[in-house]
DNA sequence: TGTACATCAGTGAACGCGCGTTCACTGATGTAC
DNA sequence: TGTACATCAGTGAACGCGCGTTCACTGATGTAC
């Protein structure tokens, strides 16, 4: 007998590997552009073995959801903290971590609600409910960061332009004409958000 | 010899058809979500004379994105004129019907940037630039209605809040959550743009 | 300690299905004389 | 004016391909006695 809590077991690990390639996966390739097989080969095993692990495409896909969130969460928070480390304020480093030039260019890695938002409302019942769940986590992260003073229900259209901002800057390409997008984009909103003046 | 110019004739009045369906199906059901035999069908067809009118998929999607910008950006301007009429700023008028609840609810007839750009990364080559034509168009007509005083280069950051809040709010849901986002946000960008004060 | 058996994770061939695209054909319309 | 023929828009069967899912099987590991 395996145990059952504590240490992994080798198909957890293989599971949690699937996962982890279909997190990266489908914020590369959209819900659908990917397939079973091909996360499967890219984890290193072969497509037979898939339904051992889930009980179909769409469970792998919420899985990978839940998991894209918290990972790009991570990312961003710790990214966001050394920042702060050097006197930005909280929402400040938020905002500039968000819509930089290295998230505009990391896809796959990156904010899964910004790589997938518009394909949200077309997916089954079950992906669409994990999706909605990351935005709100998303919403709920900026409110976290707002300045004092700024009232929560800010939170929702800080979110948008956010999510909105990366998505243009890609299709306008990672390039000047994206990157002036994002730049902007961060000028209006830590202009808007800033500390009361100080005098 | 049928008219060069001029009258249409019966095989461009096909033709339109076509990509007027088309321009409602790929909003509907995303770029890939619909097949060439279905848009066909739907527009009383049978898929064997699709490449009569087109040399491929990809050439009719780029169609049917130009076509789904210009019809999007008509029902916005009348919309929005009509609300002018009622003494609304240009800036405001644009605002609330973008973020309107009916908006919110009419993906197979609304702003197809706000219905795609999530995949606007993923398409050909041929599609992706025609896609990011729809990008600057949106941004242009942004520009067109932002208050005397703001700088033209807040016109992305703008357009980015407009089509992160459609998104998210389709994400939420067509309920109160998702209407809850959208009111924040047509509150906070009027707020933030507002005339100045009147003293 | 050694043997026999059960369990388990993963393999690879096969299924039914829908896709984009091609193509030989049909029936209606227009033109030549 | 009437006949013969060319053109044109659209039809429907077929193609090769990739997908999600199923399933009989394999080889390694663990357990019983």
């Amino acid at each position: 007998m395996a145990s059952s809590s504590g240490t992994p077991g080798k198909k957890q690990l293989t599971h949690e590997r699937i996962v982890d390639t279909a997190a990266r996966a489908i914020r590369r390739a959209g819900f659908n552009g990917v397939g079973v097989a091909d996360i499967m080969k890219e984890a290193g095993l072969t497509h037979g073995g898939f339904y051992a692990h889930f009980e179909s495409r769409d469970a792998l896909v919420c899985e990978a959801l839940d998991r894209a969130g918290r990972d790009s969460a991570e990312r961003l928070a710790k990214s966001a903290s050394q920042r702060r480390a050097r006197g930005v304020g909280a929402f400040q480093a938020f905002v500039e971590r968000y819509l930089s030039d290295a998230h505009l260019a990391a896809l796959e890695s990156g904010c899964p609600v910004a790589a997938l938002a518009s394909e949200i409302p077309r997916q089954s019942r079950e992906v669409s409910l994990a999706a909605a769940q990351r935005v709100r986590g998303l919403v709920a992260a900026v409110r976290e960061v707002l300045p004092s003073g700024t009232p929560p229900e800010a939170a929702g259209a800080v979110a948008a332009q956010l999510v909105g901002a990366l998505q243009l800057a890609r299709a306008l390409g990672d390039n000047a004409e994206g990157k002036a997008l994002l730049a902007a984009t961060r000028r209006s909103l830590i202009a808007q958000h800033e500390a009361p003046p100080s005098r």
